[in-house]
DNA sequence: AAACATTACCTTGCACACAAACTACTTGTG
DNA sequence: CACAAGTAGTTTGTGTGCAAGGTAATGTTT
């Protein structure tokens, strides 16, 4: 006897984008996760640190609009950065609210570690670089969509 | 005084594939999350449960295989939704090592609820059915060519 | 100025992900 | 048959994500 379920195609597994997108994105941090073990940072950490390089120095609201987490995500993840000694963290003079992150000289240094990181993956990707391109376009195209749509 | 890096185009987060993915993946969780907070399940406890419904029975072994998860994974995972009376876990005859996981009647009738749920996160989307078509198509594309390229 | 609302962040609790170490069962080899 | 190797799942520990509730600083209203 079979418990199998009788279910439209839109409900098969292999038609649905989300997982599709749930896939592709865990495939693509494991990858990430081998060449940023060396530089003792997690993927997120390395998100976080990308904006540091960016912006200099930024609260934790902004870093959070920037990657679209929240603060109960941020705050220990930027604690354990502060640990490790890539970052400060520093309360705002002008609002005592606020929480300004600013990289240390270590947090800095790694981007030359990293700079080589972004053609090692492209290679793991096993798709041209245009095709890469094309689908990160539509994929902030889509983000954008649903941003829009809320 | 800034802290700012100088670092090339490619370490910007706006042109990393890894960040789109990141987010269109977060993105399209949370959509779900909403829809299957009714049905008291988790997004990747409504992903067993697809594979449930087109499989009948499966072991972990073969879950894991499908959702490209590891056992740590789901071993909690399965026990919640155990727990919760949405399916069995026993293990098989032929191979004690092996553990059968199979939809309860609760399990496969939720099936009925949750069959609105593509068209309604079809909208919340905000792109043409082709589009969406065209990038699920894409990314499955896409983690094709990283499994093979390990 | 006092009361109230808002903001920015922190804390707690829960559920993934995943690596690593462990247990129980099965298979292959002589 | 004995026993080493391999396999399927479990457990433990760490680090996210995220909701919900809490605190302290700042704004707003009257």
């Amino acid at each position: 006897m079979s418990s199998k379920v009788e279910v439209g195609e839109h409900l098969l597994l292999e038609n649905q984008l989300c997982f599709a997108l749930y896939d592709a994105s865990r495939r693509v941090t494991q990858l990430y996760r081998e060449h940023l073990k060396g530089l003792g940072i997690t993927y997120p950490q390395y998100l976080v640190i990308m904006v540091l390089w960016e912006e200099g120095c930024v609260s934790v609201k902004e870093l959070g609009a920037r990657l679209n987490l929240d603060s109960g995500t941020l705050t220990p993840l930027l604690k354990r950065l502060e640990k490790g000694g890539f970052l400060t963290r520093t309360r705002s003079k002008k609002d005592e609210r606020e929480l300004v992150v600013e990289l240390t000289k270590k947090g800095r240094m790694i981007s030359v570690d990293a700079d080589c990181i972004p053609n090692k993956l492209l290679k793991k990707f096993g798709l041209p670089k245009e095709k890469i391109f094309e689908l990160r376009e539509f994929l902030k195209e889509f983000s954008k969509s649903i941003e829009e749509n809320k």
